[in-house]
Parts: structure tokens; sequence; C-alpha cells
DNA sequence: ACAATGTATATGAATATTAGAATATAGGAA
DNA sequence: TTCCTATATTCTAATATTCATATACATTGT
């Protein structure tokens, strides 16, 4: 008998994980690590347009991974969890060991 | 100044998350926690093709996520790093809370 | 050599994701 | 109201992902 009972929480856990698969979703995530940011904010740091982080935003929320406040016309943003920034961050402890072996580092990534 | 110098290593991230944003990778990594499995007991214990499953841990191969061990003609993967089934829980944690607030683990989800 | 078993890969079709452009909405100031 | 700023949404084209089918490859046994 397939295991097709877990599948279905599976499935919801995979579509959280989509949100983490997208490298300025990842720079969304870092940078709310240390606060609220506003999405003029983001879109600046990113260098990206304002629309684009807009969709990225409107991603995040809809998996509950950010909340937002409305200040005036400005939204602030934040993280609901911060169990979301531990599992990016043990993730990317994972891939700089990996970089690490393959020697990869080495050739100036900027740090 | 947009800092475009962490976008290189985030695209490597995002890709390593890639790997988690799939309910059938995620239920490889979920079973392999508990030891080596082979291709054709992910297939059975899955209900999914074989050709399916090794799609799969080939992409799970080349993102350095699981490793190979061939027996006769039996292939048998396990994890490279503890950590990202560790990663994987924190999300499902995560997950599991989200659901709790929302009350939809009350409709019967198996347990 | 051949056949049998277990695993891997190539191809194509359906579907999903992404970014940009244009447009829409919300709130504050005049 | 009108204008201005900040944010959100819709639509579209390019690209990526997933699955099934068919086929190829590797290892063992005969």
């Amino acid at each position: 008998m397939p295991d097709v009972n877990a599948m279905g929480l599976l499935k919801l856990q995979s579509e959280l994980c989509k949100t983490f698969a997208d490298p300025k979703r990842l720079f969304i995530i870092k940078e709310l690590r240390h606060g609220e940011r506003s999405v003029g904010q983001l879109a600046e740091k990113m260098g990206v347009r304002q629309a684009n982080v807009s969709q990225h935003l409107a991603i995040l929320r809809d998996r509950g991974i950010v909340e937002a406040r409305r200040e005036a016309t400005t939204v602030y943003y934040r993280l609901t969890d911060p169990r979301i920034a531990e599992a990016c961050e043990l993730v990317q402890e994972v891939l700089l060991n990996q970089l690490e072996r393959s020697g990869t580092l080495a050739k100036g990534l900027g740090a």
C-alpha cells in the first residue's frame, strides 16, 4: 500500500519550500531577519523594479511567510516565524559546506 | 549600489531549495533519514513508477543532497548531510503551526 | 554469448514560474 | 477634487518543471 496519506502534507510542505526557491525571495527573507523593511527599501537594496518586489512579497504573503503593516502610504513587511529564517540559514550552511569541498569559493565571489 | 554580490550565492541557495520544492523529493528525503533505501524500495513506498523516482533521485544527486552506493544491480541512496533533513523538519514545524492556526488539521488528514 | 533484473536517460506534452510593461489602488498634501 | 508617492495587480512572453513512454545501461546468472 503506497504511502498516499503523507503526500497531502508533503504537497503543502513543498509549496512552502517553493517560496524559498527563488534568489530574490531568499534575499527578502534574509533582509527581514534584521527587522521590518518597506517595499521600496527592498527594491532599492535588491536593484529590482518595485512591481517585481511586490509580486514576490505577494507570494510570501500568500504562503504565510511574511506579514504586512501599513504606515501612511508605506507598507512594512516582517517575517511571521523566525524558524523560516533558521531553515534558510541551515540550507545556506549546507551550501557553503558544499562549496568549500568543491573549492568554488576561492574564485572570488566577493568575500 | 544594489546588493548584487549576494545574489550569486542566493542563486545557488535557491537552486538547493528547489530540490525541496516537490512532494516526492520531500518524501525521499524524509525516508532516507531512517537510513539507506534502494530505488525500488522508494518507488514502492511512494506508489510511483521507477523511472520517475530515478528522475527525482538524479535531481537530488546533482544538487549534492544524496549519494548513491551500488550493490550488485541494486543502488542504495543516502543523505549526504543530516542538516538537510533538519531544515526540512523546521519547515514542517512551521507548516504544522500554520495549519493549527487555521484549523485545517481537524478535517482528517489521516492522523 | 544471452536473458533477467534493477536503474538511468532521452524525448515530448502539459503545466507552472518568472519578469517586464502597463495599469490600478491607497493614502496624504494642497 | 486633484496631484503625488508608495504599493499592488493584470497580462503576456520566455523559460522551467514534471510526468509518462520508450529505450538504454549495468550487473549477475546461465
